[in-house]
RNA sequence: GGUCUGGUAGUUCAGCUGGUUAGAAUACCUGCCUGUCACGCAGGGGGUCGCGGGUUCGAGUCCCGUCCAGACCGCCA
């Protein structure tokens, strides 16, 4: 037997117990007179003690040569401390051992094991092993677990079964890159790795199983950042005979259980509000909501003067910072500069101060009166200490650029905190997007996606005003989650793939199968997926997924622990009848 | 594909305007230490300054190229 106990649970009431324990030699204290070992497992740490007067000669020395991440066993007795440690949950107790085993010894590990570790990432990634045995990484693999077992808790309550489908699918032109892997059984032909299961979760709703869920693996061939992986878990669901409400509803209710029984957060009903007015008030499909300064329209009371800059400006928008007339010149002048950047690419920041004797001072007086820009403040809600900033110009440029400068003012103002949530729908996106490029409109969701009914008309004479019936659930300004209610109808999804450039036959060729489920009776359906290592990272107050993924890729795609990808042999390339570019 | 930042001891970093033998902390090794828990004290070993070229009397430092890593933009239906 390797352990009677693990090495976080003993206490002050297993004095005198007979123990076994085992784990790794987390650190060791020479004392000479006396040796202290902190073994180390999932489940914490215990203390071990060898001590001069109670162990015998060789049991020291065997200690004392003891190196770092060795896998030891001991058999003990649980004794008081004389001189007890009140910051971990064993610190009353020690074992005084009586007979140690070595079960592996170690290298010195590059790192040190601790919650800060004096490791950088690269180091971390290629000895992921060690990093794993970190508290800071293990507990937030333990925390995945925790939220992925309640989801599956809650959606198994609603009826939703969970059902495997393929990795080894086809590739579609539509949306982000595949991976590809080619078939050595039928020569120059290739699978792709699905980017979601898109398709087989609709065939399901055909196939009459009403409820479906998968906590599934997608994959896409794009770069990557700090909240993209290559390879990415999504809570992938599917109802059938359900309308957008039933939808939101349902995962509205998920969310709400994950956040109380998770975090212990209440959160009424989420607020729903329309693509376009997300855009209009935060210039973003994904708003944070956990403060406020939305934007206020200031055309009708800025372009009756002198200003050409707003009088030529399509879009002149505002938002008022709160005590923002605190800032200095300095710090003003700074964020000028953060929204000239090339990332940003704005002109310039108008900026008024509200003082707190109910004047103005703003960087256009030479034009504005004093009423002006009262009457500017009552549109952005600006009080008195507040400061107004204002951008201009074409209407989708100013509302994203000015939305990224919210953001960025809400983060060093610390108005984004990650310990609250503030979920919201997001409901109404357009049907599609124009894309300059390739000269044609792409699905802004995926081309299963329903058409708003009432608007099918429109689709014909002005497809890029068609909203369509889908939806995301934003979380503390990040996407979590989005889905739509999807075409059951084989004619309006013959009339989408029209829209989308598809002639008839290529239609049939990537989706016929698709097209011909929907003759035998597809019923209403729609769904919806979510991020799981996203919403896992934000529920734990973090932006990067990275540390909740066991094994993740780099910045560039690869793993460096593994090596992978690698070159493949002759043979191996010979066999799929592939050969390589020189 | 692009922009920016970085690469110096096992590790994290400092190293100014180019100038003696490249430093610190930590880790590691040795010894000491009568209750440690970031133990303490004394000593020791440890370097292809990412790689290649150039400028110079002289390059960790300047220039060019290249590789690697990170953040971001494009991309991510």
């Amino acid at each position: 037997m390797y352990r009677t106990h693990n090495c976080g649970e003993l206490r002050i009431s297993d004095l005198n117990k007979k123990v076994t324990l085992s784990g790794w030699v987390h650190k060791s204290r020479d004392k000479g007179f006396m040796v202290w070992i902190d073994l180390r497992d999932r489940y914490g740490v215990s203390q071990l003690i060898f001590d001069e007067k109670r162990s015998s000669k060789d049991l020291i020395k065997n200690a004392k040569d003891l190196g770092r991440e060795y896998v030891i066993q001991v058999t003990g007795k649980v004794i008081e401390r004389s001189s007890k440690n009140t910051n971990i949950p064993t610190g009353e107790i020690e074992i005084l051992v009586s007979d140690l085993k070595i079960l592996n010894s170690s290298k010195v590990p590059p790192f040190t094991i601790e919650n800060k570790t004096d490791g950088g990432e690269e180091l971390r990634m290629k000895y992921r092993y060690l990093d794993i045995r970190r508290n800071s990484i293990k507990d937030k693999l333990i925390f995945r677990n925790k939220v992925s077992s309640e989801i599956r808790k809650y959606l198994n309550g609603l009826n939703f079964i969970d059902v495997e489908t393929p990795c080894l699918i086809k590739s579609t032109p539509e949306g982000a890159r595949d991976f590809i892997v080619p078939s050595r059984m039928n020569s120059g032909k290739f699978y792709a790795l699905p980017q979601s299961p898109q398709t087989f979760k609709q065939l399901l709703m055909v196939g009459g199983l009403d409820r479906y869920f998968q906590i599934v693996k997608c994959f896409r061939d794009e770069d990557l950042r700090a909240d993209r992986q290559p390879e990415f878990t999504q809570i992938d669901c599917e109802m059938s005979f359900v309308n957008q409400d039933d939808v939101l509803n349902t995962f509205e209710g998920l969310t709400k259980h994950l956040l109380k029984t998770i975090k212990n957060v209440k959160v009424d009903k989420f607020p729903r509000i329309t693509y376009d007015n997300a855009i209009a008030k935060y210039g973003s499909d994904k708003p944070d909501i956990r403060f406020s300064m939305e934007f206020g329209e200031l055309n009708s009371i800025s372009q009756h003067k002198d200003f050409n800059i707003f009088n030529s400006a399509e879009l002149v928008i505002g938002i008022s910072v709160p005590k923002g007339n605190d800032f200095t010149r300095k710090e003003i002048d700074k964020y000028i500069a953060w929204v000239k950047r090339p990332q940003i690419g704005a002109n310039g920041i108008v900026y008024v101060r509200c003082n707190e004797d109910g004047t103005y001072k703003s960087s256009v007086d030479k034009f504005y009166d004093q009423k002006d820009l009262a009457n500017w403040a009552k549109t952005t809600n600006a009080n008195k200490g507040d400061l107004i900033l204002i951008m201009s110009g074409d209407k989708d440029n100013v509302r994203r650029q000015l939305g990224e400068l919210r953001v960025e003012i809400g983060e060093t103002l610390g108005l984004r905190n990650p310990n609250e949530f503030a979920p919201l729908w997001v409901t109404d996106f357009p049907l599609l997007k124009w894309d300059e490029e390739s000269n044609s409109y792409h699905a802004m969701h995926h081309p299963f996606t329903s058409p708003k009914l009432d608007q099918i008309d429109l689709l014909k004479s002005n497809p890029g005003e068609v909203k369509a019936n889908a939806y995301d659930l934003v979380l503390n300004g990040n996407e979590i989650g989005g889905g739509s209610i999807r075409i059951h109808d084989k004619n309006i999804q013959s009339l989408m793939f029209k829209n989308l450039g598809f002639s008839e036959k290529q239609a049939k060729e990537q989706f016929g199968f698709l097209m011909n489920a929907f003759e035998y009776g597809a019923p209403p359906h729609g769904g919806i997926a979510l991020g799981l290592d996203r919403l896992v990272a934000i529920l734990d107050g973090n932006e990067s997924i990275k540390d909740y993924i066991a094994f993740p890729k780099n910045n560039s795609g690869k793993d460096i622990m593994i090596d992978a990808p690698s070159s493949i042999s002759k043979d191996q390339l010979d066999e799929l009848s592939l050969s390589l570019k020189k």
